[in-house]
RNA sequence: GGUCCCGUGGUGCAGCGGUCUAGCAUACGUCCCUGUCAAGGAUGAGAUCGCGGGUUCGAAUCCCGUCGGGACCGCCA
């Protein structure tokens, strides 16, 4: 009966004997030792006579054996038995007999047999199954988040994430850094991402907001003389979520003063090497990391944070197609656009199934449609080959170096639609010609960023990284004569399609970062009320500086071979940013609002999105 | 704010206008079974197909709306 959770079926009380291993650690040399297992039901064969019991707990499996000739009530007790039980085995470390050893099983070579078992606490048969690693419903298992979190996937990505961050912290602890915590609890600035807010009952009126960052404390803590700082950091953002994105999210965030970018990307870079050999199988696909300018990213792979586990680079054909004489291509060329090209390998042999499948998947992430090439044993295939010419055919060709086999995709339009349709369809073959290894870290600096970019919507210029970042030495000048074309001091670290890190070195003089949110847009004042703390702490003595912030979520969610961060985090929300476990956001008593000054405006939008009864109930 | 995908016994899927009194696997109950490890065998129970409306002689199936989950665009220094 495992809805029987009576009292007397309950002996809460009896903490029997203290567990002498895990259930991961027995060995054939423990063979003979007395031992005492605690640990969940995984699964369960009962043969009749002989009972088998995987007994599974954050460390792993053991084969618990319950023979009647051995323990006539072990065995009884191990009868009424169920998945997800919580049980205590003692028993005898035995060699499995010949022929029945388990290669698939870290303790396969050993059994436990059970001269007695206690039932712990009983289980409901949970609401998927614990035992296999198969899709369940997202909001299922947010819900019960604690039955997920005990399935081998998810635990192992936890796991697999302390390690990492420990590992981290030793590296940077044995570098000089310290690490300071820094208030979640602190000031909103304007710019960046949405804030959190928090009331602040003791100034009716006034709020907190949630850090989006630490970025200000820890050029705070370069000047207070910190030298080396590094934060296991919770930032918050309210904006809407992705797959790689949660309104609280965990950075390894780090600062040093008296560097360049070449310091602190060669710390970064050490570290990593140092910590994924510890932590992950996965191999990182060159060392030093390569580094790519961002002109450079987007020319030849049409984003900034390319996965460069293969190639399939994108080769402009502007020149050799704008002019040619298809109306497309000349439309695209002559109102400023660009034409670029991606060879698929062995494309030439696709249905036209899959050609139009590809066609309406470029359109479907922006373009207006997909011009193809197929090159066959018997010429070239191409709608648009009697519009170019065979000679422009034989130089697109050449100069897309596609062979015999491939297929040649091209896109015409602005360079905007042109890159993002490119690198998305880069990403697709990627992933469906399986050029993309598992096993590999992709890891690269991309470097050389525009300081600044245009803000259409203010008509001013705005920061591509934060408002902190300096612009190279040398491009100083160009702040007066040419702000657009100026390179910063950031640096992007990428992994296998994600920008895993940023930093740069910072602006560490007041006079400088005064023109720089001039040219933003804001006067003093202005600046003095949003920025001047940290502007007034230059004043005393600021050493050069600069930082990186490492998304912990993301490179856990890589080493894991998750499609998510959500399966990187214990408690994750889901893509509306709410908790099906705890049910937050929720309303709260009229009383607490009442003593924050707070006054909720209420109407349909209000009321259906506070209804937080989750699904399915 | 927008686009797209998915909601069918506890779970994962199939069915996509009548043959569905809804199929399969697994989980669950009972029984048999002493070397299994996704144990096996027998048997049983369990779903008005997310919800509401519409089209139709007839809807799990088509349409509209809504709710829930997910992917993406905008947004995210």
């Amino acid at each position: 009966m495992n809805e029987d959770s009576s009292l007397a079926s309950n002996p809460w009380t009896v903490m029997p004997a203290k567990r002498t291993h895990t259930c991961g650690s027995l060995r054939k040399s423990d063979a003979g030792s007395a031992v005492v297992l605690h640990g969940w039901v995984h699964r369960r064969r009962d043969h009749g006579g002989l009972i088998f019991i995987d007994l599974r707990d954050r460390y792993g499996l053991t084969q618990v054996t319950l023979d009647p000739n051995v323990s006539v009530e072990a065995h009884d007790a191990a009868s009424g038995i169920r998945n997800e039980y919580v049980i205590s085995v003692q028993g005898t470390v035995r060699e499995r007999p010949s022929g029945t050893a388990n290669a698939n099983m870290a303790t396969g070579a050993i059994e436990v047999i059970a001269g007695g078992i206690t039932i712990l606490n009983v289980s409901k048969t949970p609401p998927f199954n614990v035992n296999e690693d198969v899709a369940v419903d997202e909001g299922l298992r947010l819900k019960f988040r604690y039955l997920d979190l005990r399935r081998a996937s998810l635990r192992d990505a936890i796991v697999q994430r302390h390690r990492l961050i420990k590992r981290m912290r030793d590296f940077l602890d044995e570098r000089d850094f310290l690490e300071i915590e820094t208030p979640i609890l602190t000031a909103s600035t304007p710019e960046g991402a949405r804030d959190f807010l928090v009331p602040a009952r003791l100034s009716p009126g006034e709020f907190f907001a949630l850090p989006q960052a630490p970025q200000q404390f820890k050029q705070l803590l370069m000047v207070a003389g910190m030298d080396r700082y590094f934060q296991v950091a919770r930032c918050f953002r309210d904006e809407d979520t992705r797959s790689d994105r949660q309104p609280e999210f965990t950075q390894l965030d780090l600062e040093m003063a008296f560097v360049d970018e070449a310091d602190v990307m060669g710390t970064i870079e050490a570290m990593l090497i140092d910590v994924f050999g510890a932590c992950t199988p996965k191999r990182i696909q060159s060392i030093p990391f390569p580094a790519v300018t961002y002109a450079d990213a987007m020319e030849r792979y049409g984003c900034d944070r390319p996965d460069l586990r293969f190639g399939l680079e994108l080769v402009d054909v502007t020149g050799l197609l704008g002019a040619s004489g298809f109306g497309v291509f000349r439309a695209a060329s002559s109102s400023g656009g660009r034409i670029k090209a991606i060879v698929v390998p062995g494309g030439a042999a696709w249905s036209r199934r899959e050609v139009d499948a590809l066609t309406e998947l470029a359109r479907s992430f922006g373009a207006k449609g997909l011009a193809t090439a197929a090159i066959g044993a018997d010429g070239i295939r191409s709608p648009f080959r009697q519009h170019v010419g065979d000679e422009v055919m034989a130089s697109l060709v050449a100069s897309t170096r596609a062979g015999l086999g491939d297929l040649i995709a091209i896109v015409a339009d602005t360079a905007v639609v042109v890159n993002a349709t490119l690198s998305r369809l880069r990403d697709h073959l990627g992933a469906k010609l399986g050029l993309a290894d598992p096993n590999v870290l992709s890891l690269a600096w991309v470097v050389a960023f525009p300081l600044l970019e245009r803000d259409e919507e203010r008509g001013a210029w705005t920061f591509t990284h934060n408002p902190f970042c300096a612009p190279k030495d040398s491009e100083v000048p160009l702040l007066e004569t040419d702000p657009g074309a100026a390179l910063s001091k950031q640096y992007d670290l990428i992994c296998n399609g994600f920008e895993i890190g940023g930093g740069s070195v910072r602006i560490h003089v007041r006079a400088l970062q005064e023109r720089v949110f001039a040219l933003m847009g804001y006067g003093k004042a202005e600046v003095q009320a949003l920025f001047g703390t940290m502007l007034d702490a230059f004043e005393y003595g600021a050493p050069p500086h600069g930082g990186i912030a490492l998304g912990l979520d993301r490179i856990v969610a890589i080493l894991a071979g998750a499609s998510s961060i959500r399966d990187a985090i214990a408690f994750p929300k889901n893509q509306t940013a709410r908790d099906l476990l705890m049910g937050a956001p929720s309303p709260v008593a009229a009383r607490q609002l009442t003593e924050l000054g707070i006054q909720v405006q209420t109407g349909p939008a209000i009321s259906s999105s506070s209804a937080s009864a989750p699904p399915g109930g």
